[in-house]
DNA sequence: GCAGTATGATCCATGCCTGAACCAAATGGC
DNA sequence: GCCATTTGGTTCAGGCATGGATCATACTGC
């Protein structure tokens, strides 16, 4: 007999937010969280500092999120607000030595859990699943 | 040249959350969120009433989460406490007559923009999805 | 029956996210 | 140069999630 199929909705957001858990737990190890080490790889991307605009623009969110979210890398002495000499308005998040090596640390278990994850997928149907995707973000 | 894969890991965090916003952005209209409405669900398959430590089992939360849920649920007057007749530790939540309605309108919005967000899928497309979900949630 | 333990729910602190209100600094038109 | 507007950030309120502490009630062994 056929099988019921769950809804597809809630198949994405499941099997999503277990992929996430699991890497965060991961992560959580060294103190980081999935937020805290892309915030870490945009300013490693962007050359070490960017605005806070700049880099909730690159993170996709509000800037109120990014000011939170610097705050506990602050607190966490990972990153450090300085004054942007261009514009009195504009705060520069810099990564400090700290920030380079939990990044580079947070990246390697973050590549490292993500090759075990999809492990269970040869490459094609890793590029299958790719395409699936892409066409449900599409627009 | 090769195309330079994105992140896997990344590319279904992204889908997914870009489905929910989209889902949540529709339900929002009636004031109702994804969690909420996966709470009226659960209650209405239970037959409109459920011990909180129950409701949390069934969508796989803390019960922490359950009691604050549950609290803004009551605030907006869709569910209702009363206590367990047959333990004085336990509270149970009931659905409101308003509760019902809700649940009602919101099931409908949810698989409205669910079709609509999969139409861009084949049949076979959305089943070769689901297997390929179903292997990473696998363990 | 009475300790001691289990359990159901809540409370509190914290993380992450949003949108609205706000403020100070920059900018553009005149 | 000055005022109005725009722009960069923060603040605040609130939603959703977690884990740990706490409390009252139930249960269990004796």
């Amino acid at each position: 007999m056929a099988v019921t199929q769950q809804s597809s909705l809630f198949a994405v957001l499941r099997t999503a937010s277990c992929l996430e858990s699991r890497v965060e737990a991961r992560l959580a190890d060294i103190g980081l969280s999935l937020p805290k080490l892309a915030a870490l790889q945009r300013l490693t991307q962007a050359g070490e500092s960017l605005p806070l605009g700049q880099l909730a623009e690159k993170l996709a969110c509000v800037k109120s999120n990014v000011t939170q979210l610097v705050d506990r890398l602050e607190a966490d002495g990972l990153v450090a607000r300085t004054a942007d000499p261009n514009d009195g308005r504009s705060r520069i998040a810099v990564l400090t030595a700290a920030g380079r090596r939990a990044f580079a640390r947070g990246i390697g278990i973050q590549r490292q859990a993500e090759q075990e994850l999809f492990s269970v997928l040869t490459p094609d149907e890793s590029d299958h699943l790719h395409r699936l995707l892409a066409k449900l973000d599409a627009h």
